[in-house]
Order: C-alpha cells, then structure tokens, then sequence
DNA sequence: GTCGAAGTAGACTAGTTCGTCTACTATGGG
DNA sequence: CCCATAGTAGACGAACTAGTCTACTTCGAC
C-alpha cells in the first residue's frame, strides 16, 4: 500500500507503453495516471513540466533500451542473426499486442512536433543505432561505405515494416523485411571467414 | 464557378496535410477549418459523421494518390529508376517541409486506433501498393517468390525512412534506402537469369 | 423574378485536457 | 518520538475538443 516502488519509473513504463500503442498525441495525463497507478500530483513532483516531460524522458528511455538490445544482439551473433532476433522480437510484439503496438521511438518522432524533445531524443537514438550497426558490420567485414548504408536500410525497414503491421494487422511486412535483409547481409558479410568479437 | 462546391475537395486536401505534418489526432476540427478556410457547418454538410469521416475518406484519397504516383513511375521506368523517382519525391517533400511532414497513408496506420476506418483504409493502400509492386518487378523479370519480398521492403524502407527523416530532420536513411535498393533493384532485374539463391 | 443548393459566420453545449491546488497518509532515519 | 519524504485522493479552472444549431449570403436553373 505505501507505494514504495518508485511513481517515477512507472510513469515512464507508462508513457512508453502508452506511445507505442497510441502516439505521443494518445499519451494522456488522465491515461498516464490510469495506467501507472500514480496520483496526479506525483508526476508533477517528479516532472517539473508535466506530460512534455514525461513523455520526452519516456522516449529516452525507450531510446535507451533500443540500443541496448540491439547491442546485446550484435555482440552475440552474426549480422544475419542478429537480425532474426531483432525482427523475431518485434514480430511477437506486434502480434501479442494484436497490432495495436508499434515502436515507442518512432512515434515520439511523428509526433513530436507537439513534444520537441521526444522528437529530439527519437532523432538521436536512430542516429545512434544506425552508428552502432555500422560499426558491427563494418567488424563483421562489411566495407565503410557499405556499412552506413545498409545499417540505415535495416533500421527504416523494421521500423517502417513494423509501422506498416500496425496499419495492415498483419506481418507480411516484417516478414518480406527480414527476408530480404537476410539474404542482403549473408552476401555482404561473406568476406568474413570467422566471426568477430565484441568490443 | 462562383458558388463552387469545392468545400469538400478542399477539406479533404487540408485533411491529406494534416495528417501528414500532424498525425491523425493533430487533425483536429479547428484546424480543418482554418486549413480549408470552410465554414464549420459546410464540415457536417459533406461528412455526417464529422471529422472522423473526413480523416477516413482523406485517407483513401491520399492512397489512391500514393498508388497512382507508384503507377506512373513503373510504366515509365524501370524498377530502379522508378525508386529513384518516388524516393526523390519523398526526399522533396521532406526538405520543402522543413521535415515537418511524413507520409499520410503511415500516419493513418499508426493515428488509426482512434480512426479505425482510416486505419483499414491505409493497410488496404499498403497491400494493394504491395501487390502493384510486386506484378511491375514480376514483369521486369524477378521471381514471383521474390518479387513479393522484394516490394514489402521498398515500401517497407522508403515509408521506414521517411518517418526517421522527420525524427533527424536529415535525408540520410532516405539517402541509404535509395543506395541499396537501388543496387538490389539493378542484380535482381537485371541478373534476370538463374542467379538468386537462398530462402 | 423565385427557389433551392451550397456556402459563410458564429453562438452554444458538453465533454476532455492539462496543470494547480489543498488535504491526508505511510515509512524510515536521526 | 518526530518529521521529512514520497506518496495518495480528488476538487478546480482555463483552454481546448467535436458536434448541433440558427441566421444570412450567393449563385445558377427554371
């Protein structure tokens, strides 16, 4: 009952939740509230500025955990694998979610003109993941200028195919995206007899 | 012309632009009228059901433009160039907007939970795009197998990268899309012979 | 002419949204 | 024991939301 798990976090899985289900637009104060189970004064305690601040620390956060998996993921497998669990993972969540769901990140851009900041932040963390998969194919033996390109293809194709999943309540998408970029990156890693070792 | 029924004609096209620069629930009713420079009443004349009815039917028109635009290029060109074409288009739109606007279609699908019949709308505009694709890439000598694939990740990757570019305000993963789809288009159709491989 | 269709202008209701406010409650460290 | 800290509960107003309504205008066809 006395609450001791912190409003703070809740209200940001909250807003996550809250934006990849219906937008910043759709994220709410009342809906915030109703979902962390947090007194309406308590997010202005811990947000000084209210909704904007929520949701821009939310889209962080969100930002956060996105590269980190896609961390996790590039240190343990090979590119192509890589990949299949990145895509597996959207695919169940698109489907547990009955399509209702897409990416926090992605929303926090589209509809960051009313939230600068999430906009700002979602920015960033594209900019940051397509860094951080260049630089893993460039490990995997991927050239320089190939790399960039194909890291920033995969990322607009899984967030447009997951976008696009939403729209259609279907995975046919994902499933041409993975697919694809499969057969894409098991060309372009070939180069590369054994595979490479995370930082 | 003078007592022009174009009040319609313009909410519509005010509705397309809204949705583009501000999602579906940017599109308010306020800003329709401002936008349209229509009378409140001439709103309820056309569309009984209100702005709901506006933002589902301005939905299906900015996906028959998309369809017809994906036409045009493929009867013109071949598939590379054609993506050359409609990513160009894209990139424009993003620049000239000051990277304020994305795809109405997209924002369709994702604004769509408060909106179903736009959402329904913009997934029958993406399957359809999906199969157009699919046939003019069939034609140009891909593999059914493949050309299915193959056109989920355009459409996939352009609508993926147009909604980053909004979010990093830059062309960069429109950039990147172009770059390797073009290079996918030109060994898919091309090498028309028996060269793919795997699935 | 007159009549009606399409349009404009704007008041009005009812509901939501966000943020501020007061008042109360549990917990744990000094 | 005391009380600061972080929390709950909910009233409140200003601004916005969509939709209904009345009253007036402007055109073209008959």
């Amino acid at each position: 009952m006395p609450a001791i798990r912190q409003a703070r976090d809740r209200l940001l899985a909250a807003a996550v939740e809250l934006e990849s289900r219906h937008g910043v637009a759709g994220t709410t104060v009342a809906e915030l509230l109703k979902v962390s189970g947090v007194a309406r004064r308590s997010l202005y305690m811990h947000f000084a500025n209210g909704r904007d601040d929520v949701v821009t620390e939310a889209t962080a956060v969100a930002g956060q955990a996105f590269l980190s998996d896609l961390r996790s993921a590039a240190s343990a497998l090979c590119p192509a694998r890589a990949l299949d669990a990145i895509v597996e993972r959207v695919r169940v969540r698109l489907v547990e979610t009955d399509f209702d769901s897409s990416c926090p990140v992605l929303a926090a851009g589209l509809g960051g003109q009313t939230v600068p900041g999430a906009r700002v932040s979602a920015g960033q963390t594209f900019l940051a993941a397509r860094q951080q998969l260049a630089g893993d194919l460039e490990g995997n033996g991927v050239p320089a200028a190939q790399a960039a390109s194909i890291a920033g293809l995969i990322l607009a194709s899984v967030e447009g195919a997951q976008a696009i999943g939403v729209a259609t309540r279907s995975t046919d998408f994902l499933d041409d995206v993975r697919t694809q970029l499969s057969a894409l990156l098991l060309t372009s890693t070939q180069t590369t007899a054994t595979n490479r070792t995370p930082e």
